[in-house]
DNA sequence: AATCAAACTGGAATGATTCCGATATGAGAA
DNA sequence: TTCTCATATCGGAATCATTCCAGTTTGATT
């Protein structure tokens, strides 16, 4: 699967048997608008609100639960930062920088296969979290 | 560098100038008797009392985060669990049971080549997560 | 139009981690 | 050995993203 957009996230709602609220609509719209950015809950809400005034930041944690649990986005988990959410379900690294937070992806050119990592450890791949991260070019110009 | 012992442990401390306490000593024993585990701060905290009855939950979070921005160790962060620490700094995926918690070391065949990375987008790595989640051969197993 | 499971809400609760100000101590210098 | 002081330790309070809760609203099917 591909990168998902608005249209795509919204017909796996309703395969889902999830309901379609202008809250969701609105989230999604925020998602796939700043899919670059990799958005974590403060900034969906914030672009949420712009679309659909009536979102609480409360729907906003529960959907992006609810999107992640059934698999319609990625959830990038962080322990000090704010988590991020990616609509980019296809196989790739994020490049995150350390000094300004920026993520970047990385699409990879050999990518592992889950097949092989069963064979030798017997355990069974969901779910890749592939993470570099350092100091992106705009950081490394800086001065400071 | 590949898995620090308790010697190795000590003896960075000394080069980076950093102090060596009996609270420290009991962190680093306590680290390195469970590096399969992976523990987090609340096995290591309980495992160092039994060696230095001296211990507090501060200071072995301070103690932590202090080697891991030394280099000491890794730290591996997560968002709803506790975060978890790794003496061993070598190139290997991390796979994780969703079920258990249990972290299993995978060597890589093929690591990434930093160079690559540095020369496709401007981006230096200092630091690599890799982990996949899913389910180990126990859980698989274990009926449930 | 009626129904009801699912979704939404604000506020309170959670829990790992960090911060704080005070006290104690390792280790180099005298 | 003793002195000195930057560093480490301590318990408790503060932080902050996230989840929980109990009451209300609403989408979508009949």
């Amino acid at each position: 699967m591909r990168t998902n957009d608005k249209e795509a996230l919204i017909g796996q709602l309703k395969e889902k048997g999830l309901k379609i609220t202008p809250q969701r609509a609105a989230i999604i719209e925020a998602l796939v608008k700043n899919r670059y950015a990799h958005p974590g809950a403060t900034m969906i809400f914030t672009e949420a609100r712009k679309k659909a005034k009536h979102v609480s930041l409360s729907t906003v944690y529960a959907t992006l639960k609810e999107f992640s649990e059934n698999g319609l986005i990625k959830q990038l988990e962080f322990d000090r930062m704010e988590n991020r959410y990616d609509v980019d379900l296809s196989d790739h690294i994020n490049l995150i920088c350390k000094r300004c937070g920026t993520i970047i992806d990385y699409h990879i050119p050999a990518p592992l296969e889950p097949r092989d990592i069963a064979r030798k450890s017997g355990f069974i791949v969901t779910d890749t979290r592939m993470e570099l991260h350092g100091y992106c070019r705009d950081c490394l110009k800086r001065p400071d």
